[in-house]
DNA sequence: TTACATAATGTTATATTATAACAATTTAAT
DNA sequence: ATTAAATTGTTATAATATAACATTATGTAA
């Protein structure tokens, strides 16, 4: 558990709050007032988020949400819901679903240090 | 089985030659000399050889690659392999893996109707 | 085969997402 | 105190993707 720096706390802090994944403009734009002026400078705390594990991204929605699941260790395997409709984006914490992805091997025996797992459908509030 | 348009026709071919995914702009810089010259002609016949499934987009990479499985009807069910040093994807077609994340509920009991996995490691040649 | 609807194309402009390059500052460990 | 590593600040630019509108081609049914 190692401390944030400054830019790295704020906007943690802000994707933790959001009820939604968020994209980094909009991230960029709700940091201005705080001095975080540049999308680099976001960027940059994304990066370092995500290499550790607080927040992760969503690769077909170009945006970011915090991890609420401690199973899942420094972001070597996720696995998300997405609403088709609403776009709304959970983390999935199933142990049985990340021993059968974790112990997974291809046909050349392979076995895979990390996944990403999207699942698409309908939210209970859409269907 | 539909004919493909023109346009859709020629980017699905270079596509499925290439050993590996094709970038948007590539792709573009590719099919200039075949008269497609606009972004938006590499885009719309993606979108539409994606929602057909005779290509895939492999989103971590913003890259799109020729379906070589039959078995996963029209893009709802893919599952790919990605080197972290080569980049190289694989789409791998395993039987029970489709089968497990077809069937896979969550919490509360949700089935999903289409899922997208990225599995990295490192391919054979870079081990 | 005309009429109509649907799909595809062509074109220009613009929006969105992300990184390069370089200088300065802060932090943490000797 | 010295030094290395990490973080920050800043400007510019690259890479990815869509909006808006006009036109042309294709398929379907009277
Ligand atoms: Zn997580
Ligand atoms: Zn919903
Ligand atoms: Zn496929
Ligand atoms: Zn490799």
């Amino acid at each position: 558990m190692q401390t944030l720096s400054k830019n790295q706390q704020i906007i943690f802090d802000l994707i933790d709050k959001s009820p939604e994944p968020m994209k980094a403009y909009s991230i960029l734009h709700n940091v201005q007032k705080k001095g975080i002026k540049a999308p680099l400078q976001v960027y940059r705390a994304l990066d370092k988020l995500v290499e550790i594990g607080k927040i992760h991204k969503i690769e077909s929605r170009n945006a970011f949400i915090a991890c609420h699941n401690s199973s899942c260790q420094v972001s070597k395997a996720t696995a998300f819901s997405i609403c088709e409709i609403c776009e709304k984006v959970t983390e999935i914490s199933s142990a049985s679903l990340s021993k059968y992805l974790t112990n997974f091997k291809d046909k050349d025996g392979m076995k895979y240090s990390k996944y990403n797992l999207e699942f698409f459908g309908l939210c209970k509030k859409c269907r």
